[in-house]
DNA sequence: GTTAGGG
DNA sequence: CCCTAAC
């Protein structure tokens, strides 16, 4: 099935002749045998790992052991020099003189990622390096830390104290190791400042350059050609591969991003091998590889998209709460609830989002059963009634705490938030009109009646989840 | 906990 | 490199 999908994604792309394609270059040539060689940014559906030993097998582990193109006539270039294989030597500056700059797109022209040894090199945009406060003077008096003075200045806040360390400019980055070519700082912690009057106080501090080297480059579109876009993290831990300490998988997705655009696949997409699959992994080399012609993009085969929720989602995620509650697998099944593709997880997450003080409150809420159906021939099992739940009175600050969140929701969507039925249970005690709310929640009309049952699951939810008072 | 995408 | 929503 996936074959025939792939076969229609290439449907509407002209012609290679027409589209003037450059010449396409293997990034991943072999010694001799290129045509078994898949393609590196080939998608990997699955990767064949010795679990024994833990290590590649079959083709990919042919892969893994690829050859730079100016490699040494070695077999074992790997195992004996991993690290500096794949120097060059620097381009020499009067080349960068007598250039002109160039445009940001001549980075990524093919000759150069066709040679994946000699990825695109950084504009170096002779950037003043921004001095950062007290580096200079830590560089004098040689000590990697806060001058003394700097105990001097008070601060920001109260509870400051966490904040001074992590804030520090000396935090994992000793003036020493300015050449950057060490390890990566430490990653800071993430801060979590969920009050307003420090909201304009910029809180996080950033960790520091970590210069890639063609070493980890090389290693990178290696991890690419083995594990596939997408898979950084297998990528990141593969124990060939030697990353500065520090990398996290997005680095790696940056990188890659930097180095093969995903606008413009075409300056960075090797050609796809002539020669018949060789081996255990047809089922995974794409039609395009076939077809001998070029892969479109590769970041449409990496893991699927992400998709963000639409207003109608929204609402279809209120309905469904309001039918059942925390239960998002129900959600799923219901015909009625249109979501498109969504998985209960995914609902969950959303509903998470948007409703974070509510979702928390779901271990004291009551578990629903379906609800009334709309052909009742289902008398066999009937369920019990629902066990009143314990009566929870939310605290008042919790309700600001919603509140303020569905403010933000008005600001950051630069809309009104869709006033949903969740909003009743959310933002009931800041709402002026509470008896109307009250009423209109809990006295709903609108219900199916279930005989069945004494209330309304929804009557329930909500005795459970409201205030019945205010003591403010 | 990880990844995609925007900043 | 960071942030955040989506996964």
């Amino acid at each position: 099935m996936a074959m025939h999908l792939f076969d229609d994604m290439f449907d509407d792309i002209p012609s290679r002749s027409s589209l003037r394609i450059p010449p396409l270059q293997d990034l991943f040539p072999g010694p001799s045998t290129t045509s078994a060689r898949p393609s590196p940014l080939e998608p990997i559906a699955r990767v064949n790992i010795d679990s024994e030993t833990n290590k590649l097998t079959g083709r990919r582990a042919a892969l893994a052991q690829a050859k730079p193109l100016d490699a040494p006539e070695t077999d074992d270039w790997e195992t004996l020099a991993p690290v500096k294989l794949t120097l060059r030597p620097e381009v020499p500056k009067i080349h960068q003189l007598q250039e002109p700059p160039r445009k940001k797109q001549k980075l990524y022209d093919h000759e150069q990622i066709a040679d994946f040894v000699q990825l695109p090199k950084p504009q170096t945009k002779a950037r003043a390096d921004k001095p950062r406060p007290f580096q200079p003077i830590a560089v004098l008096n040689e000590l990697h830390e806060p001058p003394p003075s700097a105990a001097l200045f008070p601060p920001i806040t109260p509870s400051a104290s966490q904040e001074k360390l992590d804030s520090s400019p000396f935090r994992g980055r000793s003036p020493k190791t300015s050449k950057n070519d060490g390890e990566a700082p430490t990653r800071r912690r993430k801060i979590k400042d969920r009050s307003t009057s420090l909201a304009t106080v910029k809180r996080t501090y950033n960790r520091g350059r970590t210069k890639w080297t063609e070493e980890e480059t090389d290693q990178l579109v290696k991890g690419v050609a083995i594990y596939g876009v997408g898979r950084w993290k297998n990528i990141l831990e593969h124990s060939e591969f030697h990353f500065k300490k520090g990398r996290t998988g997005m680095d790696l997705k940056d990188r890659f991003r930097v180095c093969f655009p995903p606008d413009a696949p075409h300056k960075w997409v090797r050609p796809i091998p002539v020669g018949p699959e060789s081996d255990d992994e047809k089922s995974e080399s794409s039609p395009a590889a076939k077809k001998g012609s070029p892969q479109k993009d590769a970041y449409m085969l990496s893991r699927s998209r992400k998709r963000h929720w639409s207003e109608k989602e929204d609402a279809e995620l209120d309905k469904g709460f309001r039918l059942y509650g925390y239960q998002w697998n129900l959600m799923v099944k219901d015909p009625d609830l249109k979501f498109d593709r969504r998985s209960g997880g995914q609902i969950r997450d959303r509903f998470r989002l948007r409703f974070p003080e509510l979702y928390n409150q779901q271990d004291s809420a009551p578990q629903q059963k379906k609800p009334p159906e709309k052909k009742p021939n289902q008398s066999k099992k009937q369920q019990p009634p629902q066990a009143k739940p314990a009566m929870t009175i939310r605290k008042s600050n919790d309700l600001k705490e919603q509140a303020k969140n569905d403010e933000g929701d008005i600001e950051g969507e630069g809309r009104a938030p869709p006033k949903t039925a969740l909003s009743f249970t959310t933002g009931l005690l800041n709402a002026e009109d509470e008896h109307y709310k009250l009423s209109n929640s809990i006295l709903r009309d609108d219900w199916d009646w279930d005989d069945n049952l004494t209330l309304a699951p929804v009557a329930w939810e909500d005795m459970a989840n409201k205030p019945m008072f205010q003591f403010d």
